[in-house]
DNA sequence: TATAAGCTTAGAGTTAACTCTAAGGTCAAT
DNA sequence: ATTGACCTTAGAGTTAACTCTAAGCTTATA
């Protein structure tokens, strides 16, 4: 039986995230001490590192908490409603590179038309790019 | 003059959003009627249109207060200020495409592995891998 | 003149996934 | 018995970029 700061040992998730993994309904500490200390036994830990996998390879909570729903009593679900769950994740993820991938070349782009010198940029390429939205405008905005 | 619908209209921006871009001092209306009403000269769409391509290439706000800062002086800026800001945004994109790149690599690979059948998952091998931590597990999760 | 469309502000809500704080209780070791 | 490390809870704060609401004014049209 572990205390919550040794499963975050094994997980590599804070006690912090494990509580707010908790609140969420992903993982659970199936005994508690009179004083309310968690403890996790086998079985729950084997459920939280479940969930660290499935968030490192980048599913939501939202997606991990499907797969847990399945994973409690896999008699009653089928594979294919762990593919379509996997599926629906990588079609999201080649989205996204391909927007990225948009943006890549575009500045690309950018940097190759322009000296990057000490120059005052009143001659500016990319600048001037920018104002004249001389740009392929295909996707979505976003963060890196 | 345009007012700020109408420069929605030019920009494909909302009115609620060049109002919260005016408060994060990107965009401005040089002129105001007495009641208030936001009035916007060649200039000031200029400007607009700046933002909205340097947003659709994917830079950030942030990001796009610094180009501007730049473009309404840039005898006093340089080139490289300019690509400064431009690699490092594509350093990022560069990094965050790695990642998910990670990440389609691993959901192909648990997609071939599993039947996607209607039988009981009680076998499914992507089930099995979560359980097992059979995944590389390189990168930073973080959504799609 | 009445109606509707559009404008104003301040400020709250949204989303995802944490991350931290405060105030206090517990436990093992010295 | 006293540290000090660790635990508890409820709830607030963080980040980015919006998005919406409420309550009330203005303007154009019929
Ligand atoms: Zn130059
Ligand atoms: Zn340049
Ligand atoms: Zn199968
Ligand atoms: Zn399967």
């Amino acid at each position: 039986m572990l205390k919550i700061s040794e499963l975050g040992a094994r997980t590599g998730l804070s006690p912090h995230t494990i509580r707010f993994y908790e609140k969420h309904g992903l993982i659970e500490a199936s005994t508690r001490t009179e004083a309310g200390y968690r403890y996790y036994n086998d079985s729950d830990v084997r459920r939280a590192e479940f969930v660290k996998t499935a968030r490192n390879i980048g599913f939501s909570l939202d997606d991990i908490g499907q797969l847990l729903s399945i994973r409690v009593d896999k008699e009653s679900h089928s594979c294919q409603e762990v593919t379509d769950i996997t599926r629906h994740k990588l079609n999201e993820v080649n989205e996204r590179i391909a927007e990225l991938e948009s943006m890549r070349t575009t500045l690309s782009r950018l940097l190759a038309s322009c000296c990057g010198g000490p120059e005052q940029a009143t001659h500016c390429s990319i600048m001037d790019a920018l104002d004249n939205g001389e740009v392929e405008t295909r996707q979505r905005a976003g963060t890196a």
